[in-house]
DNA sequence: CGCATAAATGCACGCGCGTGCAAAAATGTG
DNA sequence: CACATTTTTGCACGCGCGTGCATTTATGCG
């Protein structure tokens, strides 16, 4: 770079300029501080005049407070994060929060991912798509305060956290009438991992609608040990090829979009089925991709921008608030079901 | 939360613990810190068991490096970003530093959140994908020091910044041969927004090569005002459904994946033609939905990796550096053409 | 105009740690 | 063992701003 340095302007030289103390300074900067309109317009013209900007980082230091929320992804191969993060920096940004973003490389790296955040004592830690156990928590509160810690998009359990996530059950119950309305008879569920940490509702309410109202047998339910398409395309691959055609599921129930991408390019690629005319499918999250011509995916879009807005809600109340939030997004529904 | 806040612990809790000097606590956690062995045991040992954790604000405050970069995103549709978000924040989390990420609304959005970096004080400001135009740099640099301003992912032209990228030219030189050998003559090239700030080589280097090489007509160029698919579909099937069957192209050369896949989508769904039977199709950037078997694109593979790996290393030499990088990728040859 | 009240402003102290140098302790040498 | 070196340790000062309270100035009222 060919220029030089800029000398650091602090809020000492507005006040110099502005013939003020450093403190009203401050003042002017705070949105409502107490301040006459005077002093105010004097400040505001000496601090552009100078280019200056309050230090985000003192600011911090001397007030325990950040405004900076660390955002814990884990799995960053479901478009459905790229989602989440437009809306979650762009709504935090917007209410005065920076955000801290972490990659959490598995269950046994959180603990040190949370640390990492904590260093910059964020007023938050959200993990996305994830749960905290026990430990993680532990760590948590334990090294060095995170004011808080949020789960989003995802109903968590651990005490000490607040959740933040879609109603899965209005939403699988929403998804399970539909297709019974369709005259769908023979569903088969495909799940995600089944641990605790990741564990969501949408099974076990589509599992419990579904033998309650349609009277029918017992879905099928078969796991992924992970969140992904070429899993889901291969365990549907696996599944179906092994079943007579006439024990073929009429429609295939899946726990995000993302398996159901998986799902669809199984049936049509890999099986020469067509969808949804031989097996329909369903997803859960509403990812871009989802409307596409190619997979024109039925399936339940999260309220993500609510979610996010009830975070910064959330947030301002600093820690007062306990209970968790669940909110009813909106079915979507296209041609895959 | 039951649990009391637990009272910060600071490096003097762990030097009166250790019996030593808080600066002698402050060396043991610096990595070539001049201590002898027998202190810097003692310190830990005191350290861990009062689980202090050094305070990275503090610091940042007190040595002017903060060990964070702020990562300005201005486009979150392009599956391709969290490619890059999920490498990035993981390369530079094990080199020590944190990532703020910034949505950057547009254009006119960029000084703004350029300040919303700078006033963290992070060591550089990486914006993914675009470019600064000289306005922003200005911005940046007067404000308050953002001491380095990195374009990744995108040739950068502004004085003072440094670009580390994918060397476009040497990519779209092999995918036109590519082309040239498998017999195609007429290639259709479909480009994002022609702005000064999005500017890429790949056009240029494309019909360059092309009419050096192919003797062929200068290829037909269609711009798409933003990267997205279905810009893509639809800049597609209005250029393609205008045109006689005997005039079509015969390859569609796309600017990066998400257009790529739009134009698929447009071939497939809208005009009815088989790709890659009837109009082939190529892509830039390798996002993982190009390997599923619903598109099998043909396309090159951005070597995100290494450039993650070079920002590091520009980080880590402070400024010294000057020069761009650009690193060759890998050309990923699949069905669609 | 005098006094009570409200509004506006100023300031001491601290947040937790890094830098650069000086003092102290350990080590080596003849 | 005295002295020159080297290694190790301690410390004053500052980074830029917030908090809480004391002080000053403006405003209202009879």
């Amino acid at each position: 770079m060919t220029e030089q340095a800029v000398e650091t302007v602090t809020a000492d030289d507005v006040a110099a300029r502005a013939g003020v103390s450093r403190w009203t300074v401050a003042r002017a900067f705070k949105k409502d501080g107490v301040i006459s309109e005077k002093a105010r317009t004097k400040v505001m013209a000496a601090a552009a005049e100078l280019g200056y900007v309050p230090d985000l980082l003192a600011a911090s230091l001397a007030s325990d407070r950040s405004n900076l929320v660390a955002l814990l992804v884990d799995d960053f191969d479901n478009p459905h994060k790229l989602v989440m993060l437009e809306r979650l920096t762009r709504i935090l940004r917007a209410a005065g929060y920076g955000t801290l973003l972490v990659n959490m490389l598995g269950e046994k790296d959180a603990p040190e991912a949370l640390l990492t955040a904590s260093q910059r004592r964020v007023d938050a830690a959200v993990v996305i798509g994830t749960q905290f156990d026990d430990g993680i928590r532990r760590t948590a509160l334990g090294a060095r305060r995170v004011k808080q810690l949020i789960v989003f998009a995802r109903a968590g359990t651990a005490p000490g956290t607040i959740s933040i996530a879609c109603d899965d059950v209005a939403a699988m119950t929403e998804i399970a009438r539909y297709l019974m309305a369709k005259g769908f008879r023979r569903p088969l569920f495909l799940a995600g991992p089944n641990t605790e940490s990741t564990r969501l509702m949408r099974k076990d309410t589509f599992l419990k609608v579904w033998e309650e109202e349609a009277r029918g047998a017992r879905p099928v339910v078969i796991h992924v040990p992970d969140y992904s398409m070429p899993l889901g395309c291969e365990a549907v691959v696996a599944h179906l090829s092994a079943l007579p055609a006439e024990g073929r599921p009429d429609v295939i129930v899946c726990e995000n979009d993302v398996l159901a991408l998986g799902a669809i390019d199984a049936l049509r690629h890999r099986l020469g089925l067509s969808v949804p005319a031989d097996v329909a499918v369903t997803g859960f999250d509403d990812v871009p991709l989802a409307a596409s011509p190619a997979y024109d995916l039925t399936t339940y879009r999260q309220p993500v921008t609510e979610m996010a807005r009830a975070l910064v809600r959330v947030l301002n109340d600093g820690g007062s608030t306990s209970a968790d939030v669940f909110l009813t997004g909106r079915f979507m529904e296209r041609g895959s079901a």
